[in-house]
DNA sequence: GTCTATAATTCGATAGAC
DNA sequence: GTCTATCGAATTATAGAC
């Protein structure tokens, strides 16, 4: 009389789309293979999203939020201590959170490191949707390192840090291959990871590129 | 009487589906779109190249080829000087030809660096197919740094590697953005450029990462 | 909410004339 | 080498019964 087995039809879709659109990105990803993977009818997915970019929206939407919670709470936790906080403090708030989630289910973890890699190579709209939903977060981690290194410029800055969520992203992507930095998914494991990423990246950034000769 | 204006028709597809594999992806750009762009028939496309995976290859090929050379040829050079080679004169040979390259062109440059990183984010084969055509050059430039950096560990040496090139693929595909590293496309901006990129690399290839403490 | 059925396109690939 | 024509299959989206 329960109308139990059925897990919710919703999230069904979601986490199957979730790691076809992570395989084989939005244009190699069609709405039949979804339905079929997760056992639903073609028409539940345009009664709970609309269209196919809407359902791609909802994807991204629900990767994000945990991601840009757990980065900013960080963020807050090492500012309460320090203000403005080390390059070093300020990377880990914001690499561990991703790498934690990507790791935490076994399952969907890879699929979500090669979604949030693959969304930003997408053709528009695609990677404009994804970009949205994580600028809030880099927003206030940019102007967090513009207050710790005061004396660079907002434009150096800015490429320091999209090549910091760039080599983020492709340690994601790239984890638990052979030779990458990111081996195993326990905490120490990820915690090493981001201690090595923090060292690796971090003499870079503070450097001035302004101020040195080649 | 002469056969003249049409340009070569094998050239004209390759051109376009570079530009279209680029902004849309593998499964996203459809051949006839390319044919339509092209002003050329659907049958020219299979006849030129059999299938649409092999013109993807064809397309790889060709942006591959010159700079891999021009790569092997830099690193050649610098070993004449030295050997092993700084890990600034391994990076500068590395960067230099892809940014040239990218950049040689106002048309296709731009398409060639969105290609190429979009070449890292494809479902399989068509990401083994791109990374084939760079991994010679690839292997002698880790083998190089490898010999430059004794102590450090060859997975070490790899993700490191790996991130140098998605630093540098991000830069390519960023330039001429706002905040982006790469703004001009002179040889002094590309030289600039690489030097602001070589810089940021290389203290934390140099650092050893199982030397220092959190 | 879930289903069937289908509309309206579009796709990659090929056959065969020229 | 280039063309037209077309096959067979797949696509997104919608209409309407239940």
């Amino acid at each position: 009389m329960n109308p139990p087995i059925q897990t919710d039809t919703k999230e069904q879709i979601l986490n199957v789309a979730e790691r076809l659109f992570a395989n084989q990105g939005f244009a190699g990803t069609s709405l039949r293979c979804v339905i079929r993977e997760a056992g639903v009818n073609l028409a539940a997915v345009h009664y709970h999203f609309g269209s196919k970019e809407e359902l791609f929206r909802a994807v991204v939407s629900r990767i994000a939020k945990p991601v840009v919670a757990a980065q900013l709470e960080r963020l807050a936790h090492c500012q309460a201590q320090n203000d403005p906080p080390s390059v070093e403090a300020i990377l880990e708030a914001l690499l561990t959170p991703p790498l934690q989630i990507v790791l935490s289910c076994k399952e969907h973890g890879m699929n979500r490191a090669q979604f949030m890699g693959r969304c930003r190579t997408e053709p528009e709209p695609i990677q404009t949707i994804a970009r949205q939903e994580f600028q809030a977060s880099h927003q206030v981690f940019l102007d967090t390192l513009q207050r710790s290194l005061p004396d660079q410029s907002r434009t150096e800055l800015s490429w320091k840090f999209d090549l910091a969520i760039a080599a983020l992203i492709r340690v994601a992507t790239e984890a638990g291959k052979p030779n990458a930095l990111l081996q195993g998914d326990s905490p120490k494991h990820i915690h090493l990871t981001v201690s090595r990423l923090v060292h690796f990246l971090t003499p870079g950034i503070r450097a001035d590129s302004t101020h040195r000769r080649i």
